[in-house]
DNA sequence: GTCTATACTAGGATAGAC
DNA sequence: GTCTATCCTAGTATAGAC
């Protein structure tokens, strides 16, 4: 499957060792997870992980880079996708779901970024990807709107993050809160959302 | 200050260490945060931190549990304080909104807990804990209004943990999703959560 | 009840070869 | 572009004294 000479592009790398790095950082935590670990996870050696984004702390701030630039790139084609007859709020949470279901890893360590806001290189970077997100909804809809949304998606991101999901526990109170929570692939909940604008 | 012979009962000492290593776990994370961390903040030493616990994911499980607990006294406080002329929503909603502003450590430490849902010890106690919470909530509003309150709630937390409220990158987008999610002192928003029941 | 000393492991980062 | 070897620090946990 590989053989000695597996040298690919630096810039196509970084993009496969993000992608790990994504998943990793959002089950391990920041400080939990390991380069090691990471780079097990992108087939390479520790030391080019290393090598190539300079340190874990750098390694981490990309990946929240990166789960912000995904979710806006998910809200705008939410946005701009006015040919279905739903209303704007619904149709940027619709999307959010499909993009927890898609990648847990990119939710998980968004989340694991906003909860290291002490941290003086991480957390500016937490809080302008949450700002930017936040802006984005505001331009398409009013505050308390925009506010509310903002709770529901972290409410999914609590329910995916401590792994509820999994039904484990298994509870009838959890299904009702998911019920409640995600709807349909998020139905009642969302469109209660849209309509209070 | 404090002689050659201080020593205190065990249950006061950990009573201590809980309510250190809650503040030290919410802002450093589980992985993050050290037992000798921990022990500093408390006065003692590191090895007397994993005598009294046994270990450190011991630790952390009592604090997410004495986190729950300290969030379930103030609710029932909430519920029975039927005096006030407010509905058990905002009266729950203003006692958590206290809560935060007495001790963010709790909230972040739960937070802390949620987050490491994977972890097969400590994610069961995590789950356990904002079920109950749940359920409590459940037991005095419809299912619609307590998953909007635990939304309420997440992102709450959110924006204690990732430190927006320093208003170290100020901005008036901050300012307004502020004011929307907290109102004066929790204000239209937690109020528009009960009318919605 | 609490400390000091310490064993042991893991993990981030560097050096340098290929 | 990528690896192996390795240094070094930090951190949990244990032993055992007081």
């Amino acid at each position: 499957m590989s053989s000695s000479t597996d040298r690919i592009p630096a810039t196509e790398r970084r993009e496969q060792i993000l992608e790990a790095a994504t998943r990793v950082f959002g089950e391990q935590g920041y400080a939990g997870a390991t380069t090691d670990r990471v780079a097990k996870a992108a087939g390479i050696s520790q030391p080019y992980v290393v090598r190539l984004f300079g340190t874990k702390e750098q390694l981490f701030i990309e990946v929240v880079e990166r789960a912000c630039a995904r979710i806006g790139k998910a809200m705008e084609r939410a946005i701009a996708d006015d040919a279905s007859e739903k209303e704007v709020g619904p149709r940027i949470g619709e999307a959010y779901v499909d993009l927890v279901q898609t990648d847990r890893g990119i939710l998980l360590s968004l989340m694991q970024g906003f909860i290291l806001g002490q941290d003086p290189a991480i957390g500016p970077v937490a809080r302008k990807g949450f700002m930017t997100i936040y802006e984005r909804m505001r331009s398409v809809m009013d505050a308390e709107e925009a506010m509310r949304f903002m709770a529901q998606g972290m409410l999914i991101n609590t329910l995916i993050a401590s792994n509820l999901t999994e039904g484990i526990d298994d509870d009838d109170q959890v299904d009702e809160l998911f019920a409640c929570t995600f709807g349909d692939k998020l139905g009642l909940v969302l469109e209660g959302l849209s309509k209070a604008g």
